[in-house]
DNA sequence: CTGAAAGCGCTAACAA
DNA sequence: TTGTTAGCGCTTTCAG
């Protein structure tokens, strides 16, 4: 390896050189087009190799105005993103489907960020598209981002308008399963703890849950919210045991949630489900971590980041996908009903 | 806010002719020089805000060759990293670190990457600087980043070479006197279920808890190893049990481990402390999820967060930071031993 | 303190 | 199929 290899700084002109022919035909070479000589792709690119080459990122991004970068922007702070198995999938499935591309994956956990330097990063034109997930009213930097480069959401944007890209899954219908699921077990006191209800998700849970009580001529034994962690589920079981009046079920929006609250139960002497009966929202692998396992309704929550992935990619490409996705829940049947 | 402005399309040529200076001026003032009048200053920030300008980042990297960006590589694959939260508290600490700077931090999962993307990435001048944490043996790819950017290492990393700068915790220190507890409590037939022994913080725990025995003329009841996973150490576990010699206390290297392992023992039939006790390493959330709540050797992996960042901040701004930083650990006795 | 001029390394017409 | 020629938007001497 030459000492020039080393320090990585070699040129598309040295490239050039070294294999005779001129900067042209080796960008050609590198970006994979087809008009060029067997020969001088073979000597150009046995230079690329011996002279250990690669374009400067910068350079190309300038000149092309593309940077094969992508964005996945969490509006959350780092304890939340990994606390919770959901970022886990999503990230996943947005990993596996960018990965097979020629793009990479820049993460941005952007509550932690107090100067706001994600915003001007990704309008900077540092990326070519971005990946919001988890995304809360008031978070309006997403906007300022959404108007510089295509933004795919995951979940339903606080804000919707017609040109948006988004993949959610059905968070009304699936609530609507859950409860009626909760009634047709001869359950009548049913009461829910909410996710946050700044996020579309939180609300349309929400709504899937009263929806299902009405149709039934029922109302809400209980409503108290959370911000989808163990902690939150916790803290809600708790302000509900307070109220004296303790729902004999109750649809809790995420496993996390659910998980806290099934600690204080059974920390107040009540068991799951012969005292309250639990039904909660992810078929996160939390679901069966705990005792007893948690019925839920699951969402394909890789799958949706597959798809976000390959929806922004579309847009990339110069495709025109689908502005909207909606993505179905199922119902998991276990102990905790 | 003008059309250009909405287009994210506004250069410093604009810029400069609205605020009647040269280019020169403008960069001058983006750049924080002191060499620039005060009437110049204010008109050309009042045509940055005006015309919502934001400077272009290849560009600016190009003619700068800095990119004000740093990678973190995680030779992980998607499920460990989101799964343990070891990476939570150090990723913490390295994004409060960096998001006090004017740095912007890029997270790359490299594990995942089949076609070795990231590493191209790397050495395309994306980024003045990597840290990474969770170093293999078999992460050959690092050396190749590391002969481009400077690196900064979480843990003593796999091949140590004079110049490699790295944060690490005393392993070793931290195994000995974790053992050196359990033997004080009176135990002497005592195992462990090890790091994955690929990785010097695996290898360094296993150093210290064989050097703590045989200064007490012991030796290991049971080694078996996993990869800090809670399901490893179910298995590990499960192994151990398989032997029909069960030891009376057990040295684990990671909460997460302990985890797994305790649900093993727990589905036997046997007791922690009485049947067997067990200390755990990290201190994690999980170290007081579990029942009993676990004894365990904290490690401050946030600030080995904070410190690896601050190294590389350090480098990059010509400094010259101390090549090794050794973090101590601590015991937190809790109900497990 | 300010402006002019020369690139940074690459891509993309345009000719040949 | 190939090379020549302009830039992409910014920083950075170097004069003034």
């Amino acid at each position: 390896m030459s000492t020039q290899a080393m320090r990585g700084t070699v040129t598309i002109e040295e490239v050039a050189a070294a294999a005779g022919v001129s900067r042209s035909t080796v960008s050609r070479v590198v970006n994979g087009s087809t008009a060029v000589s067997p020969e001088a792709l073979e000597s150009v690119n046995r230079a690329i190799a011996e002279l250990n080459y690669v374009p400067n990122r910068a350079a190309r991004s300038l000149a092309s105005r593309q940077t094969h970068a992508i964005a996945l922007v969490v509006p959350e702070d780092t304890t939340r993103f990994f606390g919770d198995p959901f970022f886990a999938a999503i990230v996943s499935g947005i990993n596996s489907r960018i990965s097979k591309s020629d793009y990479v994956l820049n993460l941005f956990i952007a509550n932690d960020d107090p100067g706001d330097k994600t915003t001007s990063y990704l309008r900077s034109g540092a990326v070519d598209g971005a990946i919001v997930v988890s995304h809360h009213t008031s978070d309006t930097f997403i906007d300022r981002i959404a108007a510089v480069v295509p933004v795919v959401y995951g979940g339903r944007p606080v804000r919707e308008r017609e040109r948006d890209y988004y993949v959610d899954v059905d968070n009304a219908r699936g609530a609507r399963v859950a409860t009626e699921f909760l009634i047709s077990r001869g359950h009548t006191r049913i009461g829910t703890i909410t996710g946050p209800l700044d996020m579309p998700a939180g609300v349309d849970r929400l709504d899937g849950f009263r929806a299902a009580l009405a149709d039934h001529g029922l109302t809400a034994a209980a409503v108290e919210d959370g911000n989808f962690t163990a902690a939150d589920g916790a803290d809600a079981m708790r302000r509900i045991l307070e109220t004296g009046d303790v729902p004999d079920a109750l649809f809790i929006a995420s496993d996390l949630m659910a998980r806290g609250a099934m600690n204080v139960l059974a920390g107040a002497g009540l068991k799951v489900p012969d005292d309250v009966a639990i039904i909660g929202f992810d078929d996160s692998p939390v679901a069966t971590s705990v005792t007893p396992p948690l019925t839920t309704m699951r969402q394909p929550s890789f799958e949706q980041g597959e798809e976000m992935a390959g929806i922004l990619l579309d847009i990339l490409a110069g495709r025109s996908p689908r502005h909207v996705t909606v993505l179905d829940t199922e119902l998991v049947v276990r102990a905790s009903v």
